[in-house]
DNA sequence: CGCATATATAAGCACAAGCACATATAAGGC
DNA sequence: GCCTTATATGTGCTTGTGCTTATATATGCG
């Protein structure tokens, strides 16, 4: 089920810079620091809001602390868009919007 | 493009009440109004939230205003939403992984 | 143990959000 | 034109969010 949490978490620009991040690989709150020209205690505090939503993991290594991706909240945010998929899929079938999502430079639509 | 206002909009669990409520039909705030248990008002701020954000349009009829869904913004949430799904698709490829989102009842899970 | 590095939390402030209540605008019917 | 119905907007209040600076906790090293 989709929490509201995890909408309030991705919904502020800094907290999904931090996911496009730690998508990528796991990273210490210090890596983030530069990568965001953030100050710690606000990167740490973003970071605190993304754990409570589910959305990030961690573990240690010595003083460091490594956040991951955690991707099961954002799976229940695609499962709340289904329903809404078949407003732009609409007389596509969905395997076919599927499939032009995954290719979005396939076509040119700069010709009109 | 992602834009953060409609994360903002959607974060709100009255306005995804709404939001479930105009992608059946049209709506009136009237109708609203009785659904959401809401005070009149209220429905119209956030129907000027979800306006701003582009995720319901509207149109008149005599004194009343019928509001209905517009998936544009909700499409760019799912092109956001792409790199992240090979978190959880991860050794699956995505055709197999959007059929299964597809049919969800297939499987029976309680007998573990 | 004492210091350095890495991270988390606390306190104070500015600002935005949501709500309730009141009021303004708009359209229809008489 | 006036009254009713339908919707939007303004005001004041309370609460929450993000930011900054300072401090606390934790780990490693000598």
């Amino acid at each position: 089920m989709l929490a509201t949490g995890v909408l309030e978490a991705i919904a502020e620009p800094n907290r999904r810079q931090i996911l496009d991040a730690v998508r990528v690989r796991e990273r210490s709150v210090s890596e983030l620091v530069d990568q965001l020209e953030m100050s710690q205690p606000g990167v740490s505090r973003h970071l605190r809001v993304l754990r409570d939503a589910g959305l990030v993991a961690v573990r240690s290594d010595a003083q460091r602390r490594l956040y991951r991706i955690r991707s099961e909240p954002l799976r229940d945010l695609d499962e709340w868009l289904e329903p809404y998929r078949a407003e732009w899929s609409d007389r596509l079938d969905a395997l076919g919007r599927h499939l032009e999502r995954s290719r979005p430079e396939q076509l040119s639509e700069e010709t009109s």
